[in-house]
DNA sequence: TAGGCCATCTGGTCCT
DNA sequence: AGGACCAGATGGCCTA
């Protein structure tokens, strides 16, 4: 399997590339619809009270209705009951997970990767994903900057790339968004490391003359 | 055989 | 009550 040579990486044009990803009906209506994003320690799951109404509390009406109407059921049919909810939750979390991998083959498909059946995993599709992105945000801001004057551009803090803050992003010798150097998973443990991957690479007009494509990942 | 990746199950939490 | 989401646990498969 040859590696493509840098720069003649076309985009896999899919009938997935023409459309935008279908949500499932299961997604939120919205990203991030569920309210607020979990804290940095994640949700309170210490909440010892949340089964007694102390963090959110069921309505009390609700609570006053409850009772009277349902009787007590026999061990055997509440461990009949039991089991048919947790089957039910299984499926509808293997479906969840099905979907979720689906978004993920989905965005794998616009992604240019090569040779054709190399299957990035997900972590490596995400990481990709970000860095892609973020590298033809730098290309278009380099196009405009030349359309308008020949003068090398200065990436400014705040503009297209404000979500990325911190980073340094007038030193094009730091590819990586800052997303990518946090946490433990390190950008170099990237295909890089994987000799039977090669780095996909998004077309050469487009890289800023120092970079090397691995550098995305 | 160890380590990486993945699918699945499971229980907890939050939301409707 | 039930669904969605999440993270931990577990076991299977594959590769170096």
């Amino acid at each position: 399997m040859a590696p493509h040579p840098l720069g003649t990486a076309t985009c896999q044009v899919t009938s997935e590339t023409q459309q935008p990803f279908a949500a499932g009906a299961s997604d939120h209506p919205a990203l991030g619809a569920r309210s607020a994003p979990p804290s940095p320690t994640g949700r309170p799951r210490d909440c010892a009270e949340a089964e007694e109404g102390g963090c959110r509390g069921a309505p009390r009406k609700l609570r006053a209705r409850r009772g009277g109407r349902h009787r007590p059921k026999s061990e055997l049919a509440l461990s009949k009951q039991r089991r048919s909810r947790r089957k039910k939750a299984n499926d509808r979390e293997r479906n969840r997970m099905h979907n979720l991998n689906s978004a993920l083959d989905a965005l794998r498909g616009v992604l240019p990767t090569f040779p054709d059946d190399a299957k990035l995993t997900k972590i490596e599709t995400l990481r990709f994903a970000h860095n892609y992105i973020w590298a033809l945000t730098q290309a278009l801001r380099i196009a405009d900057h030349s359309f308008y004057g020949p003068e090398v551009p200065v990436p400014p803090r705040g503009g297209a790339l404000g979500s990325f803050e911190g980073g340094s992003l007038g030193d094009w010798g730091s590819l990586y968004s800052p997303v990518s150097h946090a946490g433990s998973l390190s950008p170099t443990t990237s295909l890089e490391e994987c000799p039977g991957r090669q780095v996909p690479s998004p077309p050469a007009c487009l890289l800023p003359g120092a970079l090397a494509f691995s550098d995305f990942l």
